[in-house]
DNA sequence: CGACCGATCGTCT
DNA sequence: GACGATCGGTCGA
């Protein structure tokens, strides 16, 4: 297993880039606990161009400044005052790209999962969806602007890679509101897990 | 299983 | 002062 290097992030691709990471693993370390999994679910928002980015017109204001940070920040913000939505900032410095993270399967420390979500029975509501993955996983806004080369929180790959018939493509979740955005098919997935959210 | 709705608060207008 | 890149519970079929 080893921790995606900058160069992963610093494309100019964010579609491609999105797509390279289904397969890959988010890990967290806190307080001595272990916790990953699997990326099964992601969304891209491309730039100032994209209606649905938080970014879009090269709006920039206190929360959203960190998407304008070099590549492989991440990029945390506070959605409908109770969910932290985990992001992963793209490009190169001054260009607003982003990829939210919207599903994971489970890989380690699954018990520390539970806990933190507060679950007794194991299911795939764990992980599914952004703001339950969060959870799951510890991050909070604390983690805003933090690099991804860090030791508590990375992505790394172990060489798989799923296969292209095992990856699906539709449009966002929840940006209804955007415009022609709207539409645009942002969204990658693996076809067959039972953790993505929203419909297949 | 799908549709609906309330919770809850930081952010931007 | 309105509005979310959501979630989980409830209700009805």
């Amino acid at each position: 297993m080893r921790k995606l290097p900058v160069s992963f992030y610093d494309r100019e691709n964010v579609l491609q880039i999105a797509q390279e990471l289904l397969g890959k693993i988010l890990v967290t370390k806190l307080k001595g606990k272990v916790t990953s999994g699997r990326i099964v679910e992601c969304e891209a928002y491309d730039g100032i161009g994209d209606g649905a980015s938080h970014a879009f017109g090269g709006r920039r204001t206190n929360r959203n400044e960190v998407m304008y940070a070099g590549a492989g920040t991440a990029y945390v913000y506070i959605c409908y005052g109770i969910h932290y939505l985990f992001n992963v900032v793209t490009n190169k410095k001054e260009i607003p790209h982003a990829i939210l993270i919207r599903a994971l399967e489970p890989e380690e420390g699954i018990a520390e999962m539970m806990k933190r979500r507060g679950k007794k029975l194991f299911d795939h509501s764990l992980t599914k969806g952004p703001g339950s993955l969060s959870v799951a996983m510890g991050i909070s806004i604390e983690d805003n602007g933090c690099s991804l080369q860090s030791e508590h929180l990375f992505i790394a790959g172990d060489g798989f890679v799923p296969d292209k018939e095992m990856i699906g493509i539709s449009p966002r979740i929840g940006v209804e509101a955007a415009g022609k955005a709207a539409v645009y098919p942002y969204r990658f997935y693996i076809r067959d897990s039972p953790f993505v959210s929203g419909k297949k």
